[in-house]
DNA sequence: CGCCTGACATAGACTCGCCCTATGCCCCTG
DNA sequence: CAGGGGCATAGGGCGAGTCTATGTCAGGCG
């Protein structure tokens, strides 16, 4: 049913490398290994991938544009593996980390790939909560540094804003809106929308802003307990939503979710790190915020 | 060395259905078979997903995070996938598609996953090849449909605009840069790059932005012969690049690289479909675009 | 209060697939 | 014309995943 991800990085590698030995090679296997594996990848693709010859081995027309969607698999895999030192080390860890959802899977995982091949030796433990919880680890000395996104209470903590966050308006391609650049804030506050359930942060910044712009609720089509359902949602179905742009970076790049301007309505957050103040920060910690 | 889809796949099932029973069910296995899957992933990752009991199983605090992650590499392959029956298409084909190679890598998979789920008995071919060849396709009857980026010699052609692509300069978060918002041009126009070669679209299209502002070119301080090896190397470097901003969606929203801004300085190309004046567009064709 | 149901774990046998070694073919090069 | 690099094929061995069957545990219901 799925692709083998060992054997798509090994088409990769041959495409990259000009020859199925080499990259047999590369990835420590041997010579018919390899050739079988591709060959398998090509069955079950039902595609020829490879032009083979006495001199090497060049892609095929698909073959070139099948290993750029591998590498796109390959970033998203590699994405979860360099996440998952942190949890791995959950007790020995020498600095610990909490942090927001949205952080620890969007953020998170690229900061902690260059720190882990900066300190090899050095294991991180990762705690994934919600803001108020970040801090009451940070104030019971339970966590070394801290990831949040709203600008809560802070009064005994040092920040420092390392990224920023904004809701967009999103829709499908079929949708209407999908032909214009920009849509009235007051059209989207009439429209019904695809939202997060009441209570979700998203959902209660999206209000607030558009109470403060003197409009009132926009009415739900669909309420969904979790952004990949909502996006998921919108993808499918014929009605916007408001959601962070990292949540869908991937979907606007690739087409399948449009983003829309919303003049006079933007609702950005920073997004800080946090720890103890007094408390020195940990050299850990200040090493993995340089980078 | 890597997870295996059909693991992560069902992992995210159990998660959504809350019981590895019901997610053996729907992935059509037995259940002691899932079970051991996910318990070989767990080993595999060395982190406890699911807390199992009686009752169901519902993922750690790891697993959720896991399990987003998940869904980001699946979402990729199923990219992949949606990609593939264009191909495999080949010579039965009756709505024939000349692409270039942006459009179908980064926007075609999705507009054909969507097509061939509303019309599943409906073939295409897909050829990838340059804008010069498509529109030579085009004209030889060889094609139906067309997609490509440069507003070339069109005579003879209809068209549409179905998207829209921008160059945008992105740096390493490491890089000084990142801090700011925005980098004036001329700061830009003199500083060393990471560049495709000389002769790239991508490059030619940046020269003649500069040339226009009454700039001189940037110096390189690295030539590439692709656009994921760009991409990598300013991931990995200390140097800007300018780069479609199709390529790289996933890396800003993942925080590896970062947008800066760079006022007067805009590159933007749109995507067209074409088709040839006369011959009526195939309803399938029309049916593609609807969408 | 005991029985039944649903959910997960374990055990053992079987099958399938993958990897390795060995070998052959082909083309280019010196 | 011989050597080397590159790919394919054949065959054997081993490991991994799957299935059936069975055990354990908790909660609901008569």
């Amino acid at each position: 049913m799925f692709p083998d991800l060992a054997s798509l990085d090994l088409f990769v590698s041959v495409v990259e490398l000009g020859s199925v030995s080499r990259a047999a090679d590369a990835h420590g296997i041997t010579q018919p290994s390899a050739s079988s594996r591709i060959k398998h990848l090509e069955r079950q693709l039902d595609l020829r991938l490879l032009d083979r010859s006495p001199g090497g081995s060049v892609p095929t027309d698909a073959g070139v544009v099948v290993a750029g969607w591998a590498e796109g698999i390959l970033r998203a895999a590699h994405q979860l593996s360099a996440g998952l030192s942190a949890f791995q080390a959950e007790q020995v860890g020498r600095l610990r980390i909490a942090a927001s959802f949205t952080i620890a899977e969007y953020l998170l995982p690229r900061w902690l790939d260059r720190f882990s091949r900066a300190h090899p030796r050095d294991s991180i433990a990762l705690e994934v909560a919600n803001s108020t919880t970040v801090i009451d680890r940070l104030r019971h000395g339970r966590a070394d540094l801290g990831f949040i996104e709203t600008p809560s209470e802070l009064s005994g903590l040092e920040e420092l804003v390392v990224g920023h966050d904004e809701l967009v308006t999103v829709v499908a391609p079929s949708h209407p809106w999908a032909e214009r650049k920009s849509v009235p804030v007051e059209a989207l506050a009439a429209t019904p929308l695809v939202t997060r359930e009441a209570g979700s942060g998203t959902r209660e910044a999206l209000e607030k802003a558009l109470r403060d712009l003197g409009l009132g609720e926009p009415g739900a089509v669909l309420e969904l307990g979790s952004t990949s359902a909502v996006r998921a949602a919108v993808v499918q179905g014929n009605a916007p939503t408001v959601i962070s742009r990292l949540a869908i970076g991937a979907e606007v790049a690739g087409g399948q979710l449009v983003e829309i301007e919303t003049p006079n309505l933007t609702i950005g957050r920073d997004l800080r790190a946090v720890w103890p103040t007094g408390t020195e920060l940990p050299p850990l910690a200040r090493a993995l915020l340089d980078e």
